[in-house]
DNA sequence: GCTATGTGCTTCAGATTCGAAGCAGTAACC
DNA sequence: GGTTACTGCTTCGAATCTGAAGCACATAGC
């Protein structure tokens, strides 16, 4: 029955505003800062974080694109590119024979901690050094609650591929 | 000299991740609606917005590159699109021989307020609707303040052909 | 004036992106 | 066993994005 107000007032504005040109701003540094250090981009700086971050160093195709907030295709090529460098190796999987598991290498670790570092400094200088423990703290909770609204809500258009039949 | 950890801890990480996420999928989303709606893209419709927002309407090029993050050559691709489809115009500034100036039409203005409240309603639903009002005041006093340290932080590698320094 | 340098925008080639269509394996059901 | 639907990934074409190079105007210094 409270069917909101059709337009966002000043506090709203500002705050998603502020939320576009933040992201777009840390993620313009970091994208520079990833290909300098390592000449990775950073779709493939999260691939290998990812995957390092996994015990088993690996992970099922559809799960890395989800996790990327990528498309499927996109990740197709990203993952060819990251294997001609040797950063890591795709192989069907055990379980499921259309599945192809992603491993990242040696190489590609050793590559991932040479980009770290600068990485970090990066986040550090840009989002963390204007805020007080207590702001990041706070920041962290409400793009938390976000986070976890945002996951619950499926797509409007839910069922891309789903039933293509009637209704 | 002070050197910082050489690592986020687990809020910052947390913080960090969350933002990624969440600017990512908020992104995503608004573009498909964007799409639907009106058939722009978040570019498009970025700059369409910038350019209504201002009281002539018009805009340097330069500027609304920098208003938007964006490289210049893709703002000049972008540009051409909407000016293709009647939503802008493109005349040299008066001013500079050099400049040109982009004003939006009335056919641009009509897309835009088209296009808008359902813009508005994708934000409600899945940016603020998990938030009370004081979370929001919150969320954007925060981010305001990391985006104005943002803008005064110069770029790590500045100035391959600097620009005049504001003002 | 005239030359050197700086700035605004575009052009170009190459890289990256996406969605739709396609292939192959899997699961459910009879 | 066979049929049908579904899922995981890749291929394909077209759209988009970027940096480097280029063109045209502007400004400063002489």
């Amino acid at each position: 029955m409270t069917d909101p107000q059709p337009h966002l007032d000043a506090v709203e504005l500002d705050a998603y505003f502020a939320l576009i040109e933040v992201s777009s701003l840390l993620r313009h540094t970091v994208e520079q800062q990833l290909k300098e250090a390592g000449g990775l981009s950073y779709v493939q700086f999260q691939l290998l974080a990812t995957l390092g971050d996994s015990p088993t160093g690996s992970h099922r195709m559809t799960d890395l694109a989800d996790g990327v907030v990528y498309s499927r295709s996109g990740l197709t090529y990203q993952a060819g590119l990251l294997e001609q460098a040797g950063l890591v190796t795709r192989a069907p999987s055990e379980e499921d024979e259309r599945g192809i598991t992603v491993t990242i290498t040696d190489a590609g670790r050793e590559v991932l901690s040479r980009v770290f570092p600068g990485h970090i400094d990066v986040i550090r200088q840009l989002l963390f050094a204007p805020l007080k423990r207590d702001d990041v703290t706070a920041l962290g909770g409400l793009l938390s609650t976000v986070r976890a609204h945002m996951r619950a809500t499926p797509p409007r258009s839910a069922a891309r591929r789903r039933r293509s039949a009637s209704s």
